[in-house]
DNA sequence: TGATAGATCGGCT
DNA sequence: GCCGATCTATCAG
């Protein structure tokens, strides 16, 4: 049984606890099934950066940003998807990483019940779509993922740098020149592939 | 295979 | 009122 990562680990910046969670599993136990992923894609998000929901200050909504590292902060968007993020810094500074794509190791039938998708490739890929099938909602928001929860993070194998791959954000209109996503370099989980200059016409047939 | 519109509602101005 | 850290179906080619 995989154990949580400890606070320490998310008592980081948040660029830091980003890059360092791929690689990671994505773990939630219920009574009738374990959900096991690979974290292969993620976002940092900054109190000093203006896509970030917390460069506004502390509302309602970004309490749990600001808030204790090693919580969940999830939102709603699009008025029907929820994200999560993991809270990161420390304690009273707004800084979290956006969880973006898992490859999804147990439980996936389970996720296919819940998603409508028989693809393994579409269970987990897109943070909408993560949230979806491992069935986190608003209830979770403000859990805390180092002790007394279903859902964690625990150590699995982080990826050599060499795998590493980095870009800007996805989905957001400002601070766009920023290239704090990261991802596992050729993983077929991952949302988006890495924008390649002058690709295209390539990637024929279907293997 | 790639681009675009539509869905749908909470949070903020 | 407006717009969003998105996903999916549909249409054109």
């Amino acid at each position: 049984m995989p154990r949580p990562l400890s606070r320490s680990f998310y008592a980081r910046p948040s660029l830091v606890v980003a890059r360092d969670l791929l690689g990671r599993l994505l773990v939630r136990t219920l009574p009738e099934v374990t959900l096991l992923g690979r974290i292969v894609e993620c976002e940092a998000y900054r109190e000093d950066d203006s896509a970030s929901h917390s460069y506004r200050g502390v509302t309602d909504r970004t309490e749990v940003m600001f808030g204790k590292a090693g919580r969940l902060y999830v939102y709603f968007t699009y008025g029907m998807h929820y994200c999560m993020n993991v809270v990161t810094g420390a304690e009273g500074e707004g800084s979290a990483v956006l969880l973006r794509a898992v490859e999804p190791l147990e439980g996936l039938d389970w996720m296919r019940e819940r998603r409508g998708v028989a693809d393994a490739r579409l269970l987990c890929r897109g943070p909408a779509r993560l949230t979806q099938a491992y069935g986190v909602g608003r209830a979770d928001n403000g859990i805390d993922l180092v002790e007394g929860n279903d859902l964690f993070v625990s150590a699995g194998r982080p990826i050599a740098d060499g795998s590493v791959g980095v870009s800007p954000r996805v989905g957001i209109r400002t601070a766009t020149e920023l290239p704090w996503r990261f991802f596992e370099a050729g993983n077929p989980f991952v949302s988006r592939p890495a924008k390649l200059p002058a690709a295209s016409g390539r990637r024929r047939g279907r293997g």
